[in-house]
RNA sequence: GCGGGCGUAGCUCAGUGGUAGAGCGUCACGUUGCCAACGUGAAUGUCGUGGGUUCGAAUCUCAUCGCCCGCUCCA
């Protein structure tokens, strides 16, 4: 059996169209037209993105002791993302250039200006990140003519540097690529807002939560204070989160509305290294164990450069998609930076005490200790127990994992086609999803032979015990075998069970394999258990 | 947001001003005893949506929505 593993663009349509034939993923609103980056599960797909998050939650939360789930509110009060920084600083007003087409960040344009007197000698616009890179590059852009009469000036020229950004309302310069005429700034805000009650005022502003982490770390406190939870331990959420893309692209994997898998790990600042390290390689490896080959799979440290302002580490784990490489889970030091904001707005202490740590130390503090003087003795006391190593603000380690990403990118990686024979012998093209079994939708399909002798009876009653048994189960009596196998195969079954002829004389079936093609006969009271030794992991 | 391409049956697509089509799929019956494209029959369309031109529009035109590609953006 020899693949033709299509990583060419045409499998990002075949891929479609395949979800769409088969029940996978449909656009939402189909019927109005449709509506840009928002995206439906169908019966099958929904069943995969189901196992999926199973998957995660099961290996995430349960299999440790110290990870505890939640799931919060969409909505939440506006303070928390002023808090997290997400009203106000993330929504950079962008410019347009009538001319040349190019789009600029209004705090990325710089005018520069050097006068000696009122003499004009440079007037440039230029982008760059800063004034002494925007008066840098004015000047390596200078002509030769212009630089002399700079340095002929000698020290006394004024230079000023305005910023489009800093510019008076109104006020739009020139395009730094071309000299064209820029569009008036626009905000490009990505939170969806809405209004919390009947009036839709300023007051009653919310907004569909563009994240799931900072509901985790608005209930820290109320997770460690019920249960009983110590550093360093986690918290595990799953859930919907929106954010108004400018251009959503890439089939689903930038929706406007997603679904997101996330872990706050709270650690001591100590270890915060250590546990970052963990995770990264813990959910790189998450990934491949379901089926992504590492050869598909990279982890890629960011650049010192590249990281945000807080973070301290950031790893993303990517998957060459058929339109390129792109993130599936960001693993991200976080540091203190998110429980100090929360700490600053809200006003509630978000530190933690290492209690079992002061234990030992409190002997020191007694008041024979301080000349019997008990209150010189509380006093040094609470001093000593207000900084590290007893209290402190812990660090937060996020693996931070897009669902519907994770969908795509298995669905990709299982899309292949091969060739089986057909009742003649001839090579035929097979579709067939090989998706790794915990997630397949369907894990055994039952299957008479023909639908007669009773055959039919038989093959209900595996369907009803694989049911009961908790295996989603798929019965099918119509039509040649082999095309209901077929069937089967698109949809990524791992097993198909057929009741023959000789299922009558001695009580047994055919198991078929989904990726070998390969039959074992297997007794009927022992097929159920044949097929869930092999689904699981 | 800009530029280009596309939008006709569940899927893939043909149809350039005159009766809405094909292949596959689906359904029914038959056949078939292990790998889809056997037989017979059947259902299925706001031709993306809205306006305009025309005696007449899937076809020409304008707008709009959606999808794909490139640019841009991505806390």
């Amino acid at each position: 059996m020899t693949d033709k593993k299509n990583d060419s663009g045409d499998l990002m349509e075949k891929l479609a169209s395949l979800c769409k034939r088969r029940g996978f993923i449909f656009q939402s609103s189909e019927i109005y037209g449709g509506i840009g980056g928002f995206w439906d599960y169908g019966p099958l797909g929904v069943e995969l993105k189901r196992n999926i998050k199973a998957a995660w939650w099961e290996d995430v939360v349960r299999a440790n002791d110290n990870i505890v789930g939640l799931d919060c509110s969409i909505i939440m009060n506006p303070k928390v993302w002023v808090a997290s920084g997400h009203v106000g600083g993330f929504s950079d007003p962008m410019v347009d250039c009538k001319g040349c087409k190019a789009r600029f960040r209004t705090d990325k344009i710089a005018y520069v200006s050097l006068t000696k007197g009122d003499n004009v000698l440079l007037d440039a616009a230029i982008e760059a990140d800063d004034e002494s890179e925007a008066l840098a590059a004015a000047m390596a852009g200078a002509n030769s003519k212009t630089r002399r009469r700079i340095e002929g000036a000698g020290g006394d020229l004024t230079s000023t540097v305005t910023f489009l950004s800093k510019m008076p309302d109104g006020e739009t310069g020139k395009c730094p690529n071309c000299g064209g005429e820029l569009t008036e700034p626009r905000e490009f805000n990505l939170m969806f807002q809405t209004y919390v009650g009947a009036l839709q005022d300023s007051s009653s502003v919310a907004y569909l939560r563009p994240e799931t982490a900072q509901g985790i770390f608005v209930n820290y406190k109320n997770v460690m204070d019920t249960s009983r939870m110590k550093l360093p331990f986690g918290i595990a959420q799953i859930g919907k989160s929106f954010r108004n893309e400018i251009n959503p692209r890439n089939y689903t994997f930038r929706s406007r509305e997603f679904e997101q898998m996330e872990i706050e790990f709270f650690c001591h600042p100590d270890e915060a290294e250590k546990w970052y390290i963990h995770w990264r390689d813990t959910r790189y490896q998450w990934y491949i164990d379901h089926g992504l080959l590492s050869d598909k799979l990279h982890l890629r440290d960011h650049d010192p450069d590249e990281l945000a302002h807080y973070a301290r580490g950031c790893a993303d784990v990517e998957y060459d998609f058929p339109f390129g490489q792109a993130e599936l889970e960001g693993i991200a030091n976080r540091t203190d930076f998110d429980l100090k904001a929360h700490q600053e707005h809200s006003g509630r202490d978000m530190t933690y005490f290492e209690d079992e740590l002061w234990k030992d130390e409190a002997p020191k503090y007694t008041a024979d200790k301080f000349d019997g003087d008990k209150k010189a003795a509380r006093k040094a006391a609470e001093e000593a127990k207000s900084v590290m190593p007893y209290r402190f603000t812990p660090f937060v380690i996020e693996p931070s994992g897009g669902v519907d990403r994770a969908t795509l990118a298995f669905l990709c990686e299982a899309y292949t086609e091969d060739e089986a024979p057909d009742e003649n012998g001839h090579m035929q093209t097979r579709v067939v999803l090989k998706l790794h079994p915990r997630f397949a939708p369907i894990k055994i399909a039952v299957f008479p032979l023909v639908k007669k002798d009773g055959l039919p009876e038989i093959a209900h009653n595996i369907h009803a015990e694989a049911q009961a048994s908790g295996l989603a189960s798929f019965y099918d009596e119509k039509g040649a075998v082999g095309r209901r196998y077929r069937r089967q195969d698109e949809v990524g079954t791992p097993f198909c069970v057929t009741v023959d002829g000789q299922t009558l004389e001695d009580q047994s079936v055919t198991v078929r394999d989904r990726d070998s093609l390969a039959q074992d006969r297997v007794a009927i009271d022992e097929v159920v258990n044949y097929v869930r030794d092999r689904i699981i992991r």
